[in-house]
DNA sequence: GATGAATGAGGGTTCATTCAT
DNA sequence: TATGAATGAACCCTCATTCAT
């Protein structure tokens, strides 16, 4: 199981001055919960997945869970909501940039490969599509958080390129999510399939890209 | 919820000669326990659904279903494996016919939205999305018996129709997949974000068409 | 631990025509459970008691007795209410009789030694002592169901008496719970004390009427 | 909630010379706990209450307990038998003056009223009457302490008002408890009735004693 | 001494599965 | 064949108690 995230908002906890060992240390268990929490969580999902198990996992003891945690539900809604906020930021950046549309979608591919699909953050997006109906909560943090922002700047941008002429017909205006189904049919795919058939996500969706904007340079 | 699925290949239990009244109430309420327990784990997921609101959904005794049905896994794999199959062969069938490829597009996804998004089948897609990582036989299935052979003729068309000049790079050679990432998209969002964003599924996958194949008539 | 309950008001259960076997047996079920749980609330309290052991001593699984009572509490409850309402129609009925205030109580002391004291009714006046407080509900439906109605007729009693001259003063009439003390006294003695200074208790409550009516004979 | 009790034997720990400051502060934290022991204690009961809530309402933490008491059970012991024992003696001395029955009998009902029923004393009772079957230690010690002393003062003080010709029968002699019997009513009843019916106790206890001995002046 | 994070046994409740009727 | 009462293993959560700081 891959252990560690790319972290770029470090900070957390303020830990103050005085016995920060000890705010240290209860950051740091509350950290390994969470990434217990979200190994077996991605494994069984929400309802098989027991918190002796992730206990165990943590290498704490059941109880300690709940000094961190309201109760199942809670740990399973913090992790879907701190992991992937981080990305946003990031995606919405790149898509602000005033280049061509075929090279930020490239940037685009090289940073959901990095920062999600190489992550334990593919698991959490397979978490929202396979728990989120059963959590009305998420899906409306994730719609609100995540998809509504990224769609927001996933527009301008389409509408920049539109100007430029970079895109042929209204297909992309009319649904920006034509961008986005490879991502989500990569995640599934990943999560079913791999076994059977591996797939090259990069080079899935750069030739996704090719069929998007006509063929670019490299793979 | 969608009670009925049409259903070609009727048949399933002979019937004997005899008492064939007693082998189709038999088979009516085998049906009606497979019907129930779509819409139940539809609605809650495998781990969550209980045998017992399945039982007073189908309007049978919870001891009844294990007359029909060896255990929860079993019923659950079993509407897996019934519901998807019989479209497979319409879909191979299209997919066959001898004519361009944006033809033969446009119609697998009336298909689709008929078929598929129109019924239940599309809480079965779901199912799968959502549960196959738990059940690997059940991937497996889904793979083998639905993914492999649609993939198979979808191959043979997508051949024809560059040989024809109706297809432009090897995008689509390379990652056949890519027809199919925005059915995946679309069954994902109606499951959780329709509320927030509503989707018109046909117009969303001939926009995707348009993308492909150049601009067809129809929207 | 007294197994039985004199119940005049059997019946319960309809039973119907067919199957009543089964409703024989689920009754007598709810009822062994109901007697466990007496056993095992009285000896324990409340929150002490395990419904493991009240399993065990009704002889059935734990599930089972989910099959009878929501949780614990309505367990609890269900107690409280069903075994004392039944004396309080006898308590009534005798203190409606238009003869002397005295005999009248001498029958009522009789009354709860035979019915309440001798019994595991009892137990359940303790338990509403130790946990009325707690559950507001039961203190509600016994000041409501019992004292109210017997306090009712009491205060007629004691109007009557007083016409008749049989009361010296006014303090029964002000004070109807003088009369009643000594029952809850001697219902906490017995589950404290006893072991270290029985009380008889006949005798004890007919003193009492001696001190509040004047010597009787009987004793 | 009374935070006060008239504690007329201080003292407590001897406090040694050097560090005297130090073991008043650990007296004051351990009366802190116990007085907030006893609310919680009187709230719920022993076995519901938990000890973060007494930690919380005496301001320390919940090891501090611990550093006072042994366990949970120890605590509620010491408050048990802390808590009743000064009135003892209060009750024993009234009661060996040699003035009429009902004088005293009076000047009991409004010590009674003072130290008990308007202090935390009452609670003390009630927790006594509830949980005493569970404790015997404590029920053992009650009757050691409180009730054996309290009745051999008693029953020389009936004696004496027998001698004197001012009781009647020989109900009073045979069953002293007689004289308590309201008393305990009056503290269940408050614990469990008040809201519905409140009781004036001090004119509930007066009226009986003018039951017990004829009619006095003054209520 | 004082703290409060950590522990883990324990108990209420659920639910897949069985089986007597 | 159909029923649904009964079972009991399993799981979430609580809380008395401990102990490193």
């Amino acid at each position: 199981m891959a252990r560690a995230l790319p972290r770029p908002n470090e900070a957390s906890k303020p830990a103050g001055r005085a016995n920060g060992a000890r705010a240290v240390r209860a950051a740091a268990r509350r950290q390994a919960i969470l990434d217990a929490a979200l190994d077996e969580f991605a494994a069984q999902g929400f309802a098989a997945t027991r918190l002796d198990d992730v206990a165990k996992r943590a290498g704490v003891a059941k109880g300690t869970i709940y000094l961190h945690f309201r109760d199942k539900e809670t740990l399973f809604q913090e992790i879907i909501r701190s992991v992937l906020s981080p990305v946003v930021t990031t995606v919405e950046s790149a898509m602000q940039v005033d280049i061509p549309i075929r090279v930020i979608a490239g940037q685009l591919v090289e940073v959901f490969v990095r920062e999600i699909y190489g992550t334990r953050r593919k698991d959490v997006i397979r978490l929202i599509i396979s728990e989120g109906a059963r959590f009305p909560s998420i899906a409306e943090f994730y719609y609100r958080e995540v998809l509504s922002r990224v769609f927001a700047a996933l527009r301008a941008l389409l509408a920049r390129a539109a100007a430029r002429g970079e895109i042929k017909g209204d297909a992309l205006i009319r649904f920006p999510q034509l961008m986005g189904a490879p991502v989500i049919l990569a995640v599934v795919w990943n999560g079913l399939f791999d076994r059977f058939e591996p797939l090259d996500v990069r080079a899935f969706l750069n030739a996704h890209l090719d069929v998007l904007f006509g063929p670019g340079r490299a793979a």
